[in-house]
RNA sequence: AGGGGUAUAGUUCAAUGGUAGAAUAGCGGUCUCCAAAACCGCUGAUGUGGGUUCAACUCCUGCUACCCCUG
């Protein structure tokens, strides 16, 4: 059996992924696409050391920030640790918000080998893109406007000559796997997320921030993440540190939707309602859930 | 107290007397190697009572609230 833990940012699954590892002898397994690179701390709310408490922890800081990491990377990767987390007889736990890397792991995405060199079309407008996509794949229903989307249709068309609205669909559940949500109602969730960012000011979210800054490295690792790129904006003297971190908390409360949409429409999640005054209560009655699926 | 001004969506602003719009917030959704990304959709307002007019956010007026100025 698996354990996946999702839910939106901000609820308390890094602290119930602690406590399923201690009560199902597991590992846990990173979920999280920001997590996995190094020096980025802070604004991911990574675990720290202390909060590990001993238990093992997979695919965090394995990259460095120069690097690039993807789905097809995650996917790899994570299938060879749950793999061998169950044959030395322990309970895989995945965490995470990341509700793509969870999908394509846990179910039977196909991904093809294809080459890094990927073209970016820099020079055409999105709408000649548009128009081009839809002479070689006029059944695609990506938007006009989503230019990402359709960047990735035009170089899937040209790694594996078919047109990308071809592409098999599967969505099989490879694993026994369970899915705990963590949630919140909504003012809840948006005042601790609003208060998460004041905390990270104090511990220092500046200071990483400008350390990575300071580099010069403006990759897709630190140019994701929220936390960074809005404080880079104050560096630079675009915008004021006040409307920085409003940038951040904003950004913030809209990531935590989308992972709702995500996780209500793409996977069969069992809710769980957390008390933040007794966080065990909630660790009981996930452990209750799990255990009556076991039977 | 006297004089002047303002009143439109949760917020900030639009609308020659002729279908009240936008930004933002809020809510919903798409997603098969960039996903903390990218993209799409929806809800919601003329402070209040009269009057003029075929027609009032718009003009007149009573009230209320807020702002500025003056003792």
């Amino acid at each position: 059996m698996i354990i996946c833990i999702v839910g939106p940012t901000g609820v308390g699954k890094t602290k119930m992924s602690i406590e399923l590892a201690k009560k199902f002898n597991g590992e846990v397994i990173n979920a999280d696409s920001t997590q996995v690179f190094k020096s980025l701390d802070i604004a991911t709310a990574k675990v720290t050391e202390k909060e590990k408490e001993g238990i093992p922890h997979h695919l965090f800081d394995i990259k460095n920030i120069d690097e690039d990491y993807t789905v097809f990377d995650y996917q790899k990767d994570a299938r060879v640790i749950i793999d061998d987390i169950i044959s030395r007889g322990k309970t895989p736990i995945i965490v995470g918000g990341t509700g793509l890397y969870i999908k394509a792991l846990l179910y039977d995405y196909k991904f093809e080998e294809e080459s890094n060199n990927l073209n970016n079309y820099d020079n055409i407008d999105t709408k000649e893109l548009y128009e081009r996509l839809i002479k070689i794949d006029p059944k695609s229903n990506i938007h006009i406007n989503n230019r990402k989307r359709i960047v990735r249709a035009l170089n899937y068309y040209e790694a594996n000559n078919k047109p990308m609205s071809e592409k098999e669909k599967t969505d099989k559940l490879l694993y026994n796997v369970k899915f705990i949500g963590l949630t919140t109602d909504r003012t809840t969730l948006y005042d601790r997320i609003n208060k998460r960012v004041d905390v990270m000011l104090k511990s220092g979210l500046i200071e990483e921030a400008k350390k990575i800054y300071n580099t010069g490295i403006r990759s897709k690792a630190v140019m994701t993440p929220i936390g960074y790129k809005e404080l880079f904006l104050y560096f630079d003297s675009s915008i004021t540190y006040d409307d920085a971190i409003e940038l951040i908390k904003q950004r913030s409360r809209r990531y935590a939707k989308r992972q709702y949409t995500w996780f209500n429409n793409q996977m069969d999640v069992a809710w769980f309602d957390v008390d933040f005054n007794n966080f065990s209560n909630t660790v009981d009655s996930v452990v209750s859930y799990i255990e009556k699926g076991e039977e």
